[in-house]
DNA sequence: ACAATAGTTAAGTTATCACTTAACTATCAA
DNA sequence: TTGATAGTTAAGTGATAACTTAACTATTGT
């Protein structure tokens, strides 16, 4: 199961670095040219532009260059598809644990039948 | 910049593998065995223990043994912090959009006045 | 006691990652 | 036209990832 290359895994590989989130970060504020991005950052604009990749191919990033500046921005979408990935777990054991809260707040009342909730 | 090892790198790196992504579907529905966790995979066990160690050391999932058994479950603390990160990463673009749609409408308003809405 | 079950651990392999240096290509400005 | 700016690309390096096989430990049902 080595390499799926799906969209997800794409996308959190991505953000599992902390120099692209800090990228993705700034991106989130306005776009950026590539040495905007780099500015900030302890490491080679080669280094930025081999991040920069990961990002668009993860599809979290998109750019355009013009004249010899290339300027980048988030593709709200892919970052909107990991987030309903983590929702959508979140929202199955809410609904677990609350089936749970119910089960054990009837058992009670089973047990030890007080006043009706 | 290589380990940094913050929670949110560990979280996203654990995400970043089908594998796992799938043990924490299973593990969003009911706690399970490590051999439960297995079963549809199609891998030894011994990989599985691995990714297994994976989740544990992101925080994503937490597990204790009990005779021979070792029972797993979700932790949803470290789940809802990366949901947290791209959810504010999605306040900051949607709030700048916001502003750009505003100033847009209002130099529309400039330019050739038509009704107030 | 024995075998089957459930999991653990170590070691080895191959691939991928996160960089660096270095050489190179455009574009813009004086 | 010359030099600085902005970015690109290739090749190499050391670390980490995702497995496998194999040998081993502990628990439980018969």
């Amino acid at each position: 199961m080595l390499p799926s290359s799906a969209p997800l895994d794409l996308a959190f590989q991505a953000l599992a670095d902390p120099t692209r989130r800090i990228m993705v970060e700034r991106l989130s504020q306005s776009p950026a040219s590539v040495s905007e991005l780099a500015r900030p950052l302890d490491m080679t604009l080669s280094a930025v532009v081999q991040h920069l990749a990961v990002l668009e191919a993860s599809g979290l990033v998109r750019s355009e260059k013009v004249g010899r500046v290339r300027t980048c921005r988030i593709e709200p979408a892919a970052l909107r598809s990991a987030e309903r990935w983590i929702s959508e777990r979140r929202a199955s054991w809410e609904r677990r644990l609350d089936r749970l809260g119910d089960f054990l707040s009837e058992t009670e009342l089973l047990a030890k039948p007080r006043r009706k909730k």
